[in-house]
DNA sequence: GCATATATTTAAGCACGCTTAAATAAAAAG
DNA sequence: CTTTTTATTTAAGCGTGCTTAAATATATGC
């Protein structure tokens, strides 16, 4: 570890540049959509993994049912998606994208890695290479550190990958 | 720009897991310090630009001056920041972080940065040195790109470094 | 010195996301 | 078949951040 004040510069440099750029292209995003940063992580929700029930929304965000419902509801009057009857539980709905959910998802996910894309174009193939196997090892490293307990932080809190509150 | 593919996809890769775990950073954070995001963004800019006042925020966070002197309120409210008045011009306040203030700056800084920190130490040396210089080379390419104007997104608009709408 | 411009605050009102409590409907249990 | 549990919705209410419009105080221009 006697190179690590170098590390620590280097990669805090480049997340402060990264923050910055990507909040922008957030920002740009969710003006053009008007959705807003709960409605897109639950329609991103529908998009990774599929469609699902209230229940589901709720527990993935850990709010209440109540919010959950309400915040669906607002994507299904701007025809982001769609609550459809569950055939096998006629209690439950079935949260799918519309094909405007569908589309505006994909355009958000264009538009989080657009800039990236751009920076790609101003490097060497060899610079390319370099990075990629740098970001690799770094990828790797951070799912082997997910697996492992948090060592430290405000252990008063609990831990909630939700934002929204 | 043959291997486009390869570094897109492990930019891609990384940059979800930086996401992620930025995220639940500042998930933590926010619950413990019970600081909204405009309000940290605030306190971040008087920490890295310094004192200054209403109009200043009232600008650079693009919303009307009303809205300012009302988020300052709260952050004033809580001991976060205190309004003294600007000596030269008395119509004019000064906004300054409070000890309390910066000490909670700083630990929202290294909350940002602990997780890399902690991703850091289960590198090698070699690869400390390798990720370092891909970084850097990032960095300089993105500043870069920061000079060009925007080449896509949604023209209609208006460009914007603010989230809190 | 008085009119105007500037810096900030206060008040009223809106949209959002959240909560709790109560309502509805259908499945499951007895 | 009635009771209870489960899935979801609706209603009321709260805190936040935002806006516009009006109020206050100070600086500036003529």
């Amino acid at each position: 570890m006697t190179n690590a004040p170098l590390f620590t510069q280097s990669i805090r440099a480049w997340m402060d540049v990264f923050m910055h750029r990507s909040m922008r292209g957030w920002g740009l995003f969710a003006r053009s959509t008007g959705l807003s940063m709960p409605q897109f992580s639950l329609m991103m929700q529908l998009h990774y993994r599929g469609a699902c029930g209230m229940s589901e929304i709720s527990e993935r965000f850990e709010v209440t049912p109540a919010a959950a419902s309400q915040l669906v509801d607002k994507l299904v009057q701007n025809g982001f998606i769609v609550r459809e009857e569950d055939p096998s539980d006629r209690r439950a709905k079935l949260l799918n994208l519309t094909d405007k959910g569908k589309e505006t998802i994909l355009q958000g996910i264009e538009e989080r890695y657009r800039w990236v894309d751009q920076l790609a174009e101003r490097l060497t193939d060899e610079e390319r290479v370099q990075i990629s196997k740098a970001l690799d090892i770094m990828t790797r490293a951070a799912e082997g550190l997910e697996s492992e307990p948090a060592r430290q932080g405000h252990p008063s809190v609990k831990s909630t990958y939700s934002i929204h509150k």
